[in-house]
DNA sequence: ACTATTTCGTCATGGCGGTTTACAAATTAG
DNA sequence: CTAATTTGTAAACCGCCATGACGAAATAGT
């Protein structure tokens, strides 16, 4: 079952798939554990409520998902009503697990999520990766993987996909990535580096940054633009709770939106770029500060101490966001505007005159602005959500594995 | 049925509504018109392979779909291949029919297109709206609606429901049109100006142009851009098939995308949008020229003799549209970006300065830029189809009203 | 010509999935 | 302690598509 789990996309008129009535039956499982999951805990007729079945069908659906391990069984719940209790459901805590890992430009992570959400263990190691060759980077994430899933598989867990997150562009395959900067990768395989057992997404960092929002945020809404700043600025575009990718893969790319259409060259060609102003190293150099070791960390603590250039610097970076951010709510009319990823550790000196260029720029009501609450965790976190969400989209293809 | 025939739309995980096998029927009864539809002409049996299901099943969606009238057969088949010639089938040329509109601000244009394709009736008035009131100009298009449903009913067409474009900014409700600035309309709702009878959706003309695009345009991508100058600049954002509308339904509006973020300050507030330079305004006053008429042609006219300030202002309203369209092309990677509208018939003075720019701010191969085929017909277009699509996409709604 | 082969459309049968209806179990309200 | 309410399940039913078989209508080969 390496099959794209991925792809639960519905293509506007009549899907690729005949319509059978076993598709039928696991959109139907498919629902039922979002219902349970999203609840945390419900009966079968509150689930047949919520989701339009009868109790009988959503008996059936349970006792399969039961019988397969994805669903558990509580016992009575406790009455407030009259009537006979409902037996409570939960999603199980046992089972696949979503595997997530990023790759930064100065650590690795990896982490499992289990079915419930609930993060079951995490590994981290520092130190640059910065111009080493993927062979070995990825060699090495790879020990973190069977590490932590030999930790987890004690519990009772087993991966049902990985997902790795990069700081980069990365193909609609989502297994190549095209150009990671940062790291000095191009057109690199993982999947060619990767246990080939463990079903494989690779996506931009931004991307899932902006996924784990959308799932894990409090009030996030289904459309918004989750702008993320690590050393380029990258933005994951969510339009009616999915991402827009593009037709390559490569939507999102802020940070090359022209601001001064004559300023300074770019790497990419074009001139002005966002980037060139807000970017962290042209924050850095605004700053007059040298670039190296926690850049981030060291600006949030002179901005906090006063320094009136570093101050100045994030003000100018701000305004510069600003500018290009009007174009993209132009274009795209998004409820809100996430900050996440470094921006979020930077958003007291960068708010406020992102905010005036917003208002300044726009005749109605500005676009909200909130920050993330997630930070610099949500790549991670949305990586190993993506495969818990892919198996709850089809539990179906994932029963019996175990 | 003033149901939602257009919520068609898939959300995320886990439709709204429940998967039954009624609904099943429904959507496979959609595939069958999709796939006679795109092919014109087509046994039971390509459709049944070509939809994945059996022959067998394909044979009662047919027959339902012969008896409720939207599909006919057309007798034995050319037989090039051995076997059995399969029966052609093809929709039906009788029926229901898409109703379009356009409110244009210089014409009204109401035209009828069969589930064919065919465009079976066409009516235009010239006459400025400019600054007239809803009311007046609503009551004389119902007038025309009037004489257009009278003519096609002789031919045993009634309209399936009525699509409108404006030239402005409509809400999600698909019924008001909240702003039309070259209308100087402001939080109409036409769904109350209109018959009652006849189910309404108003749009966006860029929108409806991009649609048009996307149906009946030769190569069309399933992701790109569509834009439209009329007065403003408007773009619509095809993803995946469909149309990115934006939380309140304002996504596409290109013109106010800063493009020189010091520049001469913007109706909308802003300083420098693109529609500061490349709008119809800008450019008849950069080419020396007065408003008023046929503003469009004089100026394809004066290019076209060589007028040396009108071909200036093209090429740097060309440029200006680079440079913002580098923006949008920078966040939503689409495969195409398409011209059209006013911008069809200017397309020769403007496509060097355009393309130059683009090729010069993008790293890797630039967005191919075409102009559309269907140039100002797009909008009106686009609306009719858009009631045609409805009916496609949900058969079973509209069988049984005739 | 005549037969074998291929393909098409249809019919009868069957499996599968959700609904309907009925009922026992478990709780609250009075 | 009874009536009312809600839950979960079982049995009968209906609708939808798949399967397999068949006649019909064409081509290909001899």
């Amino acid at each position: 079952m390496t099959a794209p789990l991925h792809e639960a996309r519905a293509n506007g008129p009549g899907r690729a798939l005949p319509d059978t009535q076993q598709g039928m039956r696991r959109r139907n499982l498919a629902r039922v554990m979002h219902a349970v999951s999203a609840e945390g805990s419900l009966s079968r007729a509150a689930v047949a409520s919520r989701i339009g079945l009868t109790r009988a069908a959503v008996s059936t659906l349970v006792d399969e998902l039961i019988r397969t391990g994805l669903l558990e069984e509580l016992g009575p719940e406790r009455p407030g009503r009259v009537g006979r209790p409902g037996s409570a459901l939960a999603v199980s805590g046992r089972g696949p697990a979503g595997l997530g890992a990023e790759v930064g430009v100065d650590h690795l992570a990896v982490c499992v999520v289990d079915l419930r959400g609930e993060v079951r263990a995490r590994i981290e190691r520092q130190g640059t990766n910065r111009g080493r060759s993927p062979e070995p980077v990825i060699e090495e994430l790879t020990g973190l993987v069977r590490r932590i899933v030999a930790e987890v598989e004690r519990e009772g867990l087993w991966p049902a996909g990985l997902a790795v997150a990069v700081p980069g562009l990365v193909a609609r395959d989502g297994r190549t990535v095209v150009a990671a900067p940062n790291l000095d990768w191009h057109d690199t395989d993982l999947g060619a580096l990767l246990p080939a057992e463990l079903a494989l997404t690779v996506d931009n960092e931004a991307n899932f940054g902006g996924l784990a929002e959308l799932w894990l945020g409090e009030n996030t809404p289904h459309d918004f633009l989750h702008v993320s700043a690590e050393i380029g600025i990258g933005a994951a575009l969510v339009v009616d709770g999915s991402l827009l990718r593009g037709t390559r893969g490569f939507a999102g790319e802020l940070g090359h939106v022209p601001v001064h259409p004559d300023g300074p060259e770019c790497v990419c060609g074009g001139r002005g770029c966002l980037e060139q102003y807000a970017g962290e190293e042209a924050v850095l150099r605004a700053a007059g500060l040298e670039p190296g070791g926690d850049r981030v960390g060291l600006l949030a603590g002179r901005a906090a101490d006063g320094d009136p250039d570093v101050r100045r610097a994030l003000r100018e970076a701000g305004t510069a966001l600003g500018i290009a951010l009007t174009g993209a709510l132009n274009l795209l009319d998004p409820e809100e505007v996430v900050l996440g990823g470094a921006l979020a550790g930077l958003a007291p000196w960068l708010l406020p005159a992102l905010e005036t260029e917003l208002a300044r720029r726009t005749a109605g009501p500005p676009c909200p602005v909130s920050v993330s609450r997630l930070g610099s965790e949500g790549p991670l976190l949305g990586a190993a959500h993506s495969v818990v969400r892919a198996v709850l989209d089809d539990p179906a293809a994932v029963a019996g594995r175990g």
